[in-house]
DNA sequence: GATATATAGTTGCATGTGCAACTATATGAC
DNA sequence: GTCATATAGTTGCACATGCAACTATATATC
């Protein structure tokens, strides 16, 4: 039962803590030093525009962009308001609501990347060569079983 | 002008933001199920802890767990009730505070270590060989600059 | 088809976090 | 020395988050 854990794991596992927080840190002050909204709104858009209908259940968004329930309502509370997203009920199940992306959404959506994509380059992708990119990107697919 | 992102790119930062939320949410939890407080009172207990003296200035301690200043002042605060640390005015700099452990935050250190090693064993380190972790270390490092 | 249980989503309350303003001391220019 | 500016740390206020309780609907058991 006794679990030992050797210095290359404790290692490896307090940079992943410091380095996503870090470059978490740094990203979000980019967006916002451009007067952008944070990357969770980002998150939910993505999400939302991805699938072909342009919109999901919401506990299958909650699912995807890692939050609870209660904090994607209300996040969603705050995107509505914004006219970003809109909810409508569902048929199918009564109980649930689908939420889809509006066009501002999508506008908005457009105008967050390139910042986002240039904050990616700048604090990560331009510190690793490709093959190393690839390589990390796979040692990470492994974390997510 | 224009920063290029290979898919690569895009895919790792993608995999490390969402790797590490979620396994960070899982060992919160688990220190929760414990009936432990929450990983930031281990960091800085940790710090404090590491240095000879037992003891740091709160801005340095501020930049070793990557809070801000007034985050970091509250946190401290919390800490201080509980009787984990002591806050002692700085004779060198009268503006400044030293911050140092005390023995009950030694003892809680020792209470969180096995809860947290084996949260980072079983999320973490056991999804990955020995080589996989250094390799993963390696290129996290390289990502501090 | 009535009852129990599970799931979707929201909300009140307590706690945590970000921002800007504040106090107090230190440092640099003259 | 005096003044301007920078730094250490705290605090008020607004906003975000976690938790538990709640409403409403669906599903499963009998």
């Amino acid at each position: 039962m006794m679990k030992k854990l050797s210095q290359e794991a404790i290692g490896a596992w307090g940079r992943l803590i410091q380095v996503q927080q870090r470059l978490l840190d740094k990203v979000e002050a980019d967006l916002k030093g451009a007067g952008l909204p944070p990357l969770s709104w980002y998150d939910v858009l993505l999400e939302l525009n991805r699938v072909p209908a342009g919109r999901l259940r919401q506990f299958e968004l909650s699912e995807k962009v890692l939050l609870s329930k209660y904090n994607l309502s209300r996040l969603l509370d705050r995107l509505e308001e914004q006219g970003l997203i809109g909810r409508e009920s569902c048929d199918e199940d009564r109980r649930g609501t689908h939420v889809s992306i509006t066009p501002d959404g999508k506008k908005l959506l457009k105008r967050m990347w390139p910042i986002y994509a240039k904050a990616i380059h700048t604090h990560f992708a331009r510190h690793l060569a490709p093959e190393e990119q690839a390589q990390l990107g796979a040692l990470l697919e492994r974390l997510l079983h």
